[in-house]
DNA sequence: TTGTAGGCGTTATCAT
DNA sequence: ATGATAACGCCTACAA
């Protein structure tokens, strides 16, 4: 079934069921209703691939991660979903592209859905484009909006890690911690980006506001945010100073639930003897005992807002680049 | 740039362009390597949405589940995507669709990607196609692969639940726990599949190569495996039979989580006084105190072969449909 | 080995 | 209000 099968069977032509099709032109009453009812009968539906080489582009937004399997990011593109969504239409206008951490796999995504017109903005969650790239989008006049990330001349959305990591280290403070430790990622890796630099300056931030002291031996660094290097953290910490008492964990909450294991094992009660928040709001921090307090991240909303920006932005309702920055939310639970 | 672009770069023809492109009929050493290095140089690639115009059909692999932020559902996907790449190459044969739990989506989705030859096979999970549907995939000669179901007629990839259970009741009876309750989900409904049928049927079999009586008192029924309702059900259960010392929670790692926190809070020692095995394998599962014994699925492993076995089948290798079951295995940690 | 011509299912222009 | 005709970028049967 074709356009021109259902314009014989309506008797017209199939210029006037293109027209009907995505209302142009001016149609009689009588006609649309004619064609509109056979479409409906034979239950047609314009070929896309057609219609996307006919037009020269293709009506899409791309969505390119590093991955699926990961409750942040699938989060993100439920989010972005939803909006993809008008009320009544159910086939979205989102297409979804996984680099799988591979730079050749990031590269050739990128560059075809540059050459094939694939999408009308892209989304880039965890991928961070090269100049180059960057460059020839530019020039195709197709937006990038990058999520958790920052770069001239582009879109960005990204939580700010800075107040998140204050207002933990404000809740432990006014919980009468004393002796706060930080555990954070790398800093000063490009790939690794700057939220650990970010989430730092929040706990100084709230240190300093507090009128405390910052002591670099509270600080410890992880690479990986796993559940084991939470573990040794919290030996680590311990073999720094003695006097603990109160943990902001900005490497993840599932290192905040390794150092929660490790202090089960030392004997070590929490929070009685040592309060502790996370960072992300997990699913499994709710299911550990007791409840883990957390920095939960508006994952979702940030889909949402990524596909509402991109789409405004191809259809040039936005223009000029903006940076828009979340607020992420405190969650108390028992840790604290 | 198009095809025409670089047969005229190169002094050929675009007919020859389009035969190095595909592979096709027999080109000289000289002319292909000149017609490769213009296409290396100005990066070109051919345009999809035209190649499926022309040649009538996408190929593709599509796959449409409820929804994307499920540690499942993902980690299936990331099992077909792994498979779609063939060494060196970047870019998938894999297009996402979600359902989101929505029966007009379900629908829309279907019969779009039948109609507008969006794929040459179609992996479904949790999605179950109707009558009407399989008619008229049957007759487009376009297969389909239904993943943790069975129906007549068509590709199927499940896990084999009754083995599943029978290994872990019998794990447990081997432990000599004498009294086993089993939660599982409801029985009879459509919507809900034979899982927790036949996990029920492992469960009785395991009792019964024991030589153990079964007792339907230690059965509690639940909905929609949750935390809640895992907590729940420890109190059903020890209100029907005190002197419970083992639960098989076929209802999933979640809902055993809930009834581990119920325990805590009953001050019921696991796994001293009740030992609980679980279902899934879920992240949280070795994460919680004591972690979690639990039946694992084998889920990246189904998406490999889910995968594998929709191009086999879309290129003919497979003709008869038919039903493929993975075996799960226990994972023993601490609550047995 | 190479190229010409026609077709795929759309949309768009411009008469009628 | 409607339709004839061309165009989009590709593939391919067949001719040279």
């Amino acid at each position: 079934m074709n356009i021109r099968d259902i314009a014989k069977l309506a008797g017209v032509s199939h210029t006037t069921v293109s027209k009907i099709l995505n209302n142009k032109g001016s149609i009689s009453k009588n006609t649309r209703k004619k064609v509109l009812s056979i479409i409906e009968k034979y239950n047609y539906y314009p070929n896309e691939s057609a219609r996307r080489v006919s037009l020269g582009r293709a009506e899409e937004i791309a969505f390119v991660s590093t991955r699926y399997a990961s409750n942040f990011i699938s989060t993100v593109i439920e989010g972005a979903e939803q909006k993809s969504y008008e009320p009544g239409k159910y086939f979205g206008k989102l297409s979804l592209y996984s680099t799988r951490g591979n730079e050749n796999a990031k590269k050739e995504i990128l560059i075809r859905i540059l050459r094939e017109r694939l999408a009308e903005a892209v989304i880039m969650l965890f991928v961070i484009p090269d100049k180059k790239i960057i460059r020839e989008y530019k020039k195709a006049d197709i937006p990038i909006i990058l999520l958790e990330g920052k770069m001239d001349g582009i879109y960005s959305i990204r939580v700010d890690n800075e107040k998140g990591a204050y207002d933990a280290v404000s809740y432990l403070l006014k919980n009468r911690r004393k002796k706060i430790g930080l555990i954070r990622g790398e800093i000063g890796y490009e790939e690794v980006g700057p939220t650990p630099f970010e989430r730092e300056k929040g706990y100084k931030k709230a240190l300093k506001d507090a009128e405390k002291e910052f002591n670099k031996k509270l600080i410890v660094e992880v690479r990986d945010y796993t559940f084991e290097e939470g573990k040794k953290s919290l030996d680590l910490l311990l073999k720094n100073e003695k006097k603990v008492d109160g943990i902001f964990c900005a490497a993840g909450d599932l290192c905040a639930m390794g150092i929660m294991e490790r202090a089960r094992e030392l004997k070590i009660k929490i929070p009685d003897d040592i309060a502790i928040i996370g960072f992300d709001d997990i699913k499994a921090a709710s299911l550990v005992h007791p409840p883990l307090t957390t920095v939960s991240q508006p994952v979702y909303e940030m889909g949402e807002k990524a596909f509402q920006l991109a789409v405004d932005a191809a259809e040039k309702r936005e223009k000029k680049p903006k940076d828009i920055v979340i607020e992420p939310k405190l969650i108390i639970r028992g840790t604290v």
